[in-house]
DNA sequence: AATGAATGAGAGTTCATTCAT
DNA sequence: CATGAATGAACTCTCATTCAT
């Protein structure tokens, strides 16, 4: 056997295809689960269709996931609840005026949530929590909550600096995020669209939208209103 | 056809409650059978179930509706796509300006539909439509065309009187149905909200955005607004 | 319509078919579940083989039974648990010496329990209680409690009248059951015996251990022992 | 065969653990599987289980073993069947009287078997032989057929020296086996225990039961016993 | 017209066994 | 030799739909 070429080899590039695929694993399924759910709903994804996307079989599915419902809670994990951590950090060190830092936030939600698969967890649950309630239960905490928190925050520092209006700012959130489940609705509403295609362009819908809310939300700038 | 016996059955209200109730049976069930699905879905909404709410037998369900589909689609008439010809008549018949047209358009739309059972019709269809395709196709046909063929002639009859700036009609269309369909999506949305109550008061919410669409269309005034 | 000739007719015998077959279907389902509990096991029956057994198809069983394991508790109830009352009455009405009592309940056993497909199931629980402890806590609640009961009584009473040595009556329920319990299960042993057939005669087995037991229960006669 | 390179591999105690691992493992996993079938059944033991218990994976059990049932059948080879060759010789050089041999024979019968978990492995074979035959077959021809020539040769001796009285001596068998029998039984019943003890001392009923067994078989003894 | 007993395809989940590494 | 990822048949339970009464 001739000596690997380098170290790396060793530690590294040595790994069997199976490993390899072992490691691949729970991603492909998780991916291929994300992709179903929000396609055809929870109830109406059948476990063994994901083992088949993810191309193994229904055995292989429930060796990485105890349960179909574990498997949903892996996926919102993977796709809205594990990042939090991440977003709310990156919003703990914004430096800039707080409009701004709701327009960045509109913005890059939609960038990193609206715009993908993610979102359509978000219609998944709406439409299908009342039946799975443990599954609710745990994406308002994991997902619901944390989300009302950063937002809240980022309201709170508005009013903290004298930028925005003491408003409620519980209140407020609602205004806030209400355009992002429409658009996060209307684009998994297949039977809703005549011609295939929503005619809203998602970023300019939220740019209008978020324009009003701040419109709402400042002080105003001079004279008394 | 033998003439009736007594004056008529119809206002006759001398009748024992069985034969009342004979009669009533397929709205009795039609009310049941809405009611479940807006509450858990169509899929997870069990036949015999409706069947137990309206007070018969689940044999008697499929002696009215051949199937549960059937059943769905009905409901459907009955709730939105059966008085499209009612609300067309009332358009046709309006004489004012075309943005107050489009402002009682909006309220009677939220009085007669969005806050009442039917608007969950439309979430349940965003939600299960790529589920069912058969009852999706007949949704389109029957309450999504019927709803935009009417937006668009009030549009293009403002356009048409110069009271609306030269739009794209059907693009337009989306813009007004935007804030409907996000209030009957939000109203439905059990988990996704943390405290169980959305702050967002839909008769505002709904006056707002008229304005703002309003604003869009209309064709910038010579004199003073 | 020719009037029925007896008014029993009317009231007891004008029953369809399917009528009739509708009552007798849980009490076929409680005896090919017991055939089938006591010849492979709890877990080794499949729920489908009940069903079949009874001549009814998979989904029929779980119509009158939610669960394979309500079904083996209703299996236990029919067969063992809900005869205890009938039992203590009849003891509470007994008038005879207490040792002709014990001989008595010994003899009725056989009859009733021990030579019957009833004691399967108290072979069944001693194999696989340990593996569905549920099922393991009922059967103890509502079988072997009430025996131990039942014979704790019968013991008492031989004590009480001066029958019995002043004997620990808990223990010596033990000492009853012993040979009961050991021929329910050596009835259901077939691998343990090489031509398929036990040479013990169970009657006689258990008038012998019978007239032990009373011996070693009996205040001696006359004399000091 | 080429030579040991040491002198003795199977006696120098040199060596790693891994080593002394290697040639442990059938014996660890007979063991694991002994304990593990004991306690929880044939049907209901995973072979995952054993090889987890035995400290090794899942696929180098089907290296050792084939399959379960081979599992199986090496289980009770080395903890009841292979055992046989060395008890007959033992009773085959016994010298005292028949009825202090049967007397020995109960009493080491307890000491090797009916005190150690082997015993749980005849209550499993009357628990689950009917669901697996070839098991069933194997046990009765490599257990119980020993098992009961040994017994018949001894009782055959009785007869023959004119100790025990012309009886039917494959009749007497079973009268000998039944309160062994038992005793194992009873060890394993968890579900049949209130309180969780049972109150029989084993040494003692079996001294008792070997008594009445001998009382009913001997010869009347001419002068004074 | 009305009933509700009966059906059976189909869903989630388990586990003995295989086999590439 | 040893591993453990992968398989798929088998099991329990659900529910839309049928049909004898």
């Amino acid at each position: 056997m001739p000596a690997p070429r380098f170290l790396s080899d060793k530690l590294c590039s040595v790994r069997t295809k199976r490993e390899r695929r072992k490691e691949a694993r729970p991603g492909e399924l998780l991916e291929a689960a994300l992709d179903l759910f929000v396609e055809k709903g929870f109830a109406a994804t059948r476990s063994e269709e994901v083992a088949a996307r993810a191309g193994v079989s229904k055995g292989t599915l429930f060796l990485y996931f105890p349960s179909k419902e574990e498997l949903f809670k892996a996926v919102v994990n993977e796709n809205l609840a594990g990042r939090f951590t991440e977003w709310n950090k990156e919003f703990d060190e914004y430096e800039g005026s707080t409009s701004d830092m709701l327009r960045y936030c509109m913005r890059v939600w939609w960038e990193r949530v609206g715009s993908t698969k993610a979102s359509g967890l978000t219609k998944l649950m709406m439409s299908e929590g009342r039946n799975f309630p443990e599954l609710a239960e745990f994406y308002r905490r994991e997902v619901v909550r944390p989300g009302h928190e950063l937002l809240r925050r980022i309201l709170q520092r508005g009013v903290d600096r004298g930028e925005f209006a003491p408003i409620d700012v519980d209140h407020a959130i609602y205004t806030v995020i209400a355009p992002m489940i429409f658009l996060m609705l209307i684009k998994h509403a297949a039977a809703i669209c005549v011609d295939g295609e929503t005619e809203i362009d998602p970023e300019k819908y939220l740019a209008i939208q978020t324009e009003t809310v701040l419109h709402g939300l400042c002080v105003p700038p001079r004279a008394s209103e």
